[in-house]
DNA sequence: GGTAGATGTCTCGATCGTCGAGAGATCTCA
DNA sequence: TGAGATCTCTCGACGATCGAGACATCTACC
């Protein structure tokens, strides 16, 4: 192994902390200029990944994914209707559920402030050739599967490979 | 620019966020199996990376990296302390001043259970050589640089390069 | 159909984290 | 030495979260 690799291997560890850590200040900016904190930040991404992904997210779901209790998710939902970000709708299938829609205004909030950000890092990826870019993004997702392993075993032994 | 290339230009910056949502829940596991809320633990690896870095933190600087008024400041410390996670200590330089020492128990919890989510990055890494690591750790220090700039920016316009 | 249990959301009261205002101690510099 | 700046802490108020439980709805089995 060469010297660079192995300062790579040792790096890539506290490079990714660090990361977490400012993109965690742009959504606490996000937070602060739109009077919300961070939970209701988590969750408002959490409302608009789901919507993303073409099934909207229901109250309890919402829940476990920012992981509050029904009360806590109960106000909270509350806030964020209050603040006009979502609304709550009835599931006609389903009628104990509840599904969350994103308002456009929060929509577009969430475009205005992430979008600098978006356009940040589109031009900082110019600087890479494509197949760069293919291993960076395949290595990414080898973290996340790496990180979700750790986030979700159970604490009493290792996550397993 | 190939298709390839396109899609991963698409697909990392979706990668990175949910990475850091996966980083965040170690994070928030390490939290609930030791009592505590996702501020302390934002506190505690404030005051970790600063010890490792050779100079400790004092209150007033960890407030700052936080972002907590002096008064939730104090409060955090007192929780802290009372946990036995860490201690207060006068500077003697400048009276004012209280610098932080995280307890050895607090450093050998946190080694404890981010050791093993180290271990998997590095088993992962382990896929790649190391001209691959050197592109991927200079990819994300990129990264690092393009969202402290959003993360620090004024919000009265765009962050400049 | 009807009933029992499971599920999803909400309400209530209590607790804890955070804030704004300001006090007290210490430092800096004229 | 004194005035202002800086750093931490105290106090009272507010808001976010929790545990317990109520209520409505769905599912499954008789």
């Amino acid at each position: 192994m060469s010297d660079d690799g192995a300062r790579a291997r040792l790096e890539i560890p506290l490079v990714l902390r660090r990361l977490t850590v400012e993109l965690d200040a742009v959504g606490g900016r996000f937070a602060s200029t739109h009077g919300l904190n961070r939970t209701d930040v988590r969750a408002l991404v959490a409302i608009m990944d789901a919507a993303r992904g073409g099934e909207p997210i229901t109250a309890g779901r919402l829940g476990a994914a920012v992981e509050l209790t029904s009360a806590s998710t109960t106000a909270l939902l509350d806030r964020l209707e209050r603040m006009g970000h979502l609304r709550r709708v009835r599931d006609p299938q389903d009628g104990r559920r509840v599904v969350l829609e994103m308002s456009e205004s929060a929509m577009a909030a969430g475009a205005e402030h992430f979008g600098g950000l978006q356009r940040g890092l589109a031009a900082a990826m110019e600087a890479y050739t494509d197949e760069e870019l293919e291993l960076v993004s395949r290595f990414l997702r080898d973290m996340v599967d790496v990180a979700g392993r750790y986030a979700r075993s159970d604490g009493s032994r290792e996550a397993q490979n």
